[in-house]
DNA sequence: GTGATGACGCAGT
DNA sequence: GACTGCGCCATCA
């Protein structure tokens, strides 16, 4: 172990999503320039989101769709915790995910 | 060492 | 506007 890898990167970064916000895998990705989304993904994938640290529920995919809510134990947890966020979902899709979508990029800006 | 897979994204058709 | 194919980088078999 003792990677500390991009993995670590992208948890960090996930536990700077705000509360009741949401960002996508390609946004993560640019900002910490993996290169592919694809690894933010599998990332998170690795990720111990049940002991609250990594609240990876708040990352969708370009469509606001929760992709990988199938990854969560059990599957529609992902969805549970956005709606007590207040951010509602419809069909696996986050509803004004345009209003919701947060930019890492927003960091930078404050 | 090679091939296949993955919580994605984009260009081309 | 919807579908298909390719690329991305790292891990597993």
């Amino acid at each position: 172990m003792e990677k500390a890898t991009y993995i670590e990167s992208v948890f960090d970064l996930a536990r700077m999503i705000p509360y009741g916000r949401v960002t996508t895998y390609g946004a993560m990705a640019d900002f910490l320039a993996l290169g592919s989304a694809r690894m933010v993904g599998w990332a998170l994938n690795q990720c111990d989101f049940e002991s609250g640290d990594v609240p990876a529920h708040r990352v969708v995919n370009r469509k606001g769709e929760l992709s990988g809510r199938n990854y969560f134990n059990p599957p529609g947890r992902m969805q549970q915790l956005l709606e007590v966020e207040g951010i509602e979902i419809k069909a696996d899709r986050v509803l004004d995910f345009d209003k919701l979508f947060w930019s890492p990029m927003e960091l930078l800006i404050k």
